[in-house]
DNA sequence: GTGAAAGCGCTAACAA
DNA sequence: TTGTTAGCGCTTTCAC
């Protein structure tokens, strides 16, 4: 059996249609005891208000498009929860999507959400260069941006200060007394490393000193397990590491492992994000915690703001929290 | 600028919006160089088809619902990442939906997809009582389940199968020397649970012997730390821990860290699951590892053939697979 | 308080 | 080959 519809109900309670809307979306539209038998009769029918017809009506459809890089990246599922904690709350839902792959495919997830006549878009850590990506934000009504920003009339944007975390952690690495750090600076292509390393060359250059070694790499835990080999087995003498993220951190502290590295005594090693996975492995990692729940509300509110056409706050930036553990 | 339309398109092309239909969908519709026009137009235009009309009009989405308990928990991305590499290639979206707090969240969530008339729902670990998930399941065109069962006419459905899984951890730690072995159960209310008590039942049965003891918990990190330091605590002889998954494994990781215990050497722990996080925990874990990314494609495979009224396969199942590591 | 008409953007069916 | 008509389910507008 397909699904009841209004004038099913309009047909059963005697009544036309309309009246039926008005009643069931809580608009006067009868009297007390025939609002009571249409509503009775749309539960025994099990109705369910027909959001295609709904959307196209009213020119919303009440889907937020929400889009990450990388799902099984730990990162990304706490925000996606931020944000659907928010959008429930308010009616919509989130239509999600994984941009594992290329940019080419974040080009075609575009068309698709304009198609879904989405009404609005979170974009976390978008890839795409600075062209193009202005260009597929204006084709929606709202959107946010999560670690990267463009002019506010075009899109929110929620920004980690990638800079004073980097730098917060380099301090701390110093006031431990490590002199020789070397940094696994993840993507090479990335906003956030760029960022990052800009942190830590101020520090530097406030300190007098600078990084032993870069080292670019994918921000996954094999990414940081090759490239602290590569950076320790030049570099033997280096007493400290930051690394772009906890993934990272963990694949170097995988490499101490094989090398015969003790962490932290022969090298203090800190992540960055605060993802679970930085309480489980031994040594616990050191790290600049990132409220990642937090900034999937913040994220999904300031869109609401902007589908409602509010414009109040363009910009809102996350300072990282150090969380000292045992691998400094 | 609000989007452009077929109409917007015929106009400016000085032909029917039917011709401008057929032509941006591939059938014929016109000769080869109005068509060209149309499309170059359309290009311009940036048109988008408007899927909310499509789909009022043909009574489909294009959208599959994707329900999962907790987006959080490692185990659920990869499944997601599998869902969608294969609705992708089948130009079906994602609408996806965390329930992380009661079966009520379960119910409205129903109510949310049928309205959105989603070609059809997967839905991980429901937790409903059977009578009202039957009657949910019935609103949609098709639907898949992982993780539990019903009649094949309502839903199709994935399963692992943990009897074995759990066996097979009952006999290698067995075979490892360990006689005096406690159970992590996860959830009391769990059908995974109950089926890997079973599974772990049968096997004892045959060699005679039996569980130590059995403490059930929360199917997460911490939720295993507590348990297992209840049970180590009751039972200090124990030299051998089956887990209900990696999170609880790793929780036990945890207090035997605090309690002194050492493993492998004083208990043999083994997880289940199979997820990342095993790899990074020292000891590494054992673990009943389940292929996650294939269970996705399996399951959106077959919804896709329930969506076109094929139902030759009603249920499959995977079978974890033992992956001694040195916990054990 | 209640209903009829019209239209959102698209396409199946039929007509020219 | 191309266009006209009608209708998917809902709601806004206006008339009764």
């Amino acid at each position: 059996m397909s699904k009841a519809k209004l004038s099913d109900i309009a047909r059963a309670a005697g009544v036309s249609p309309m009246t039926v809307s008005r009643v069931l979306n809580g608009r006067g539209g009868a009297g007390p005891e025939t609002s009571e038998r249409i509503k009775q009769i749309a539960h025994e029918l099990r109705y369910r208000p027909n959001a295609l017809a709904r959307g196209l009506k009213s020119d919303k459809s009440g889907i937020v498009g929400v889009i990450v890089p990388d799902i099984a990246n730990p990162f990304f599922p706490e925000i996606i929860r931020g944000i659907e904690n928010v959008a429930l709350q308010h009616g919509y839902n989130l239509l999600l999507c994984n941009v594992v792959e290329s940019p080419d495919r974040e080009i075609d997830l575009m068309r698709i959400l304009e198609s879904q006549r989405v009404d609005g878009v979170i974009w976390c850590s978008a890839r795409l260069s600075e062209k193009p990506l202005v260009k597929a934000l204006q084709s929606f009504k709202a959107a946010v941006l999560v670690n990267r920003t463009v002019e506010p009339q075009i899109a929110g944007s929620i920004m980690i200060d990638y800079r004073s975390g980097a730098a917060d952690a380099l301090k701390h690495l110093w006031n431990l007394g490590r002199r020789r750090i070397g940094v696994i600076a993840g993507p090479a292509a990335s906003r956030g490393s760029m960022e990052r390393l800009e942190g830590l060359r101020t520090v530097f250059a406030d300190l007098g000193a600078e990084a032993v070694a870069t080292v670019y790499c994918t921000p996954d835990v094999n990414g940081g397990a090759l490239a602290s080999r590569e950076l320790l087995e030049a570099h033997g003498q280096v007493d400290g590491l930051i690394c772009y993220n906890d993934l990272n951190a963990v694949g170097a502290l995988q490499t101490c492992e094989a090398l015969g590295i003790r962490v932290p005594d022969d090298l203090g090693i800190i992540g960055f994000d605060g993802i679970p996975l930085a309480e489980f492995v031994r040594p616990k990692l050191s790290t600049l915690h990132v409220d990642k729940y937090s900034i999937g509300q913040l994220g999904m509110r300031m869109l609401l703001e902007r589908i409602e056409g509010k414009f109040v706050q363009h910009s809102i930036v996350v300072r990282p929290q150090l969380i000292a553990r045992n691998s400094t």
